[in-house]
DNA sequence: CGTAAGACCTGTAGTTGCTGTAGGTGCAAG
DNA sequence: CTTGCACCTACAGCAACTACAGGTCTTACG
């Protein structure tokens, strides 16, 4: 039988997550509120550990809570053709190679920038003089800063 | 002469900051008060300028804040050896280079998952199976969450 | 010189995804 | 039956902004 239920403390062991998130996307309406014990305590089915480990995988992939909780409504419905899931983890790809693209310019920079301090005083320091110049030449531009992740 | 002042939306627009950042950067320490005005709106002066682009470029290269400001401390006292900046520096070039490392494991796996959809139903579609699955023997383990950036 | 647009002011609240605290109650083992 | 841990609610705070609301100052035009 699998009627056990399970306290917040055995699925945040379970998942390797804080107790305190679990309650956080129970508010936030990511998990479902679950049952309670006579006392007042959360009583977990074996669905709502599944609930959460998909979502802890889904944030450890960098899906916005939004992205997860439109995964979550999809896999509700096992019969709706898959194609917005796609999508999503699609658009996501994109988003993190695009990440990746901008992260290795910066590197590139960082690192000429320390390659360049001759390890004498600030005045003359290669990585303040980079920081303080204003005029970009070498910079990259990274857009307008950050779409997920 | 160099005693002109720029009214805040001149530092925002030299800048491409927006307005209340700036005014945040100054509650927030990270900026330093200007004189003001007889009606009491900012008067910056080149020097407040200087900073600004500093922070700003500081933080395009994804230096946290309390990096910035350390950074901005030494740069305050040029016969200071630059050890310290280069060592920030360092360890944020460490820092981006795990997080580039992390995000390309990240994009094999999403790869491999918008690979495998057959975009058929929702049942079936491995792109939710991956995310449900809890096993995560082909997972990576991305430690603890994200240092910087 | 008057007025109206628009830039500026302060203060506060919201964003995302959590984390941590205070102050109290339930539950289970010894 | 007590002790101590797990649990409860509610709220405050983190980074680093962004976005109001509701008022005041400056400036340019007529």
């Amino acid at each position: 039988m699998d009627t056990a239920t399970y306290a917040i403390g055995d699925l945040a062991r379970q998942t390797g997550t804080k107790v305190e998130l679990i309650r956080w996307y129970e508010r936030d309406g990511t998990m479902l509120p679950p049952a309670r014990t006579e006392g007042g305590h959360r009583a977990y089915t074996q669905a709502h550990l599944d609930r959460l480990a998909f979502i802890r995988h889904a944030r450890e992939l960098g899906f916005p809570l939004d992205d997860v909780r439109a995964l979550l409504h999809l896999s509700d419905d096992p019969d709706r053709p898959c194609d917005e899931a796609d999508a999503i983890a699609r658009q996501h790809l994109g988003a993190v190679r695009s990440r990746i693209a901008r992260l290795q310019a910066l590197e590139a920079e960082l690192a000429r920038m320390v390659d360049a301090c001759g390890h004498g005083k600030v005045g003359a320091c290669r990585v303040i003089q980079v920081l303080a110049d204003h005029s970009h030449e070498h910079c990259i531009h990274p857009g307008h800063g950050g779409t997920g992740l």
